[in-house]
DNA sequence: ATCGGTGAGTCGCTTCACGCAACTCACTGG
DNA sequence: CCAGTGAGTTGCGTGAAGCGACTCACCGAT
């Protein structure tokens, strides 16, 4: 992004935002989790230009989040596809797409859905406890320093 | 952010970006979950410029998604805190956070960690089926157009 | 009464990423 | 042989972000 990084962040969400936190980025993501994978579809699309859109294709692929796959020979032509690892960020996809509609809703309503494969349910990004395994509300959830935390914030509860 | 918005999508994603998508929100959204709330402290903690931090804290709050606090009179000064609207997008920080420990973990481990607030357990983010509620795996979800969806989408199943 | 310090911002300059539009290049089908 | 297509590359201008210094209101200590 612009200037120097956020590596002097002892962070893992600016190490996430490196990769998947540039403008256009998650829009691509979304494109290509709705089946738009080809270069000049996704231009259309996003109205993106080539040049940020081949600098944003390069770095995810280099990152092993989209994959780059020839679907022709002769001529050479690709498309991108998601990788366990971008499928991983549907989520946080899914929850925007959802906070978007909640808050600034299209009067036609959402020009897209997520649904349960198979069900054909809805589907809503949620909390979930690894010990006790309840779902939970988002006041629910607090923070603590972990293992890798600078001493400054040791001592700094909330 | 830069040049002409999103406007022309017709999207929610694009909607929410432009709220939290530029640079340095989403670190400011997650240092004031943490608990560092004042100007400079945020300045201090991210690095980020005091004029950025100044713009970003104001559209944020225009957006109801911090809200400008004075914590004491004469001098007249302010804390920022999460809106109900905010604490929504937590789910996001947290799965961002996850996904970066995961895939680009650091070596002296995560430096903060979300738990669940009482039980202490790891929180995750997860897909849930609004219909049959099951818990969803990203492979198991799909996309389709939805009421608002415009018409060269519409025959455009995955 | 003054002096240094703090919290919360402004101001001005520079640089780099993005927007825009045109161009390239390999290939194909009519 | 010429137009068209997919996947980019090139060059120029603008505006957002980085950098550092400055302001302004107030407080507490000398």
């Amino acid at each position: 992004m612009l200037g120097q990084d956020y590596a002097h962040q002892t962070c893992s969400l600016a190490r996430s935002l490196e990769v998947v936190g540039e403008r256009w980025t998650m829009l691509i993501l979304r494109d290509v989790l709705v089946g738009r994978r080809r270069f000049d579809e996704l231009v259309a699309s996003l109205g993106v230009t080539r040049t940020v859109l081949t600098q944003r294709l390069r770095l995810l692929v280099a990152e092993g989040v989209l994959e780059r796959r020839a679907y022709q020979q002769r001529p050479e032509r690709f498309e991108y596809h998601l990788t366990a690892k971008g499928r991983e960020l549907t989520p946080i996809v899914a929850q925007l797409m959802w906070w978007g509609d909640r808050h600034y809703p299209e009067p036609a309503g959402p020009p897209r859905l997520l649904v349960h494969d198979g069900c054909g349910g809805p589907v809503r990004a949620a909390y979930r406890c690894g010990a006790c395994h309840a779902e939970l509300h988002p006041d629910q959830v607090a923070t603590r320093p972990g293992p890798g935390a600078p001493a400054a914030d040791a001592d700094r509860p909330d």
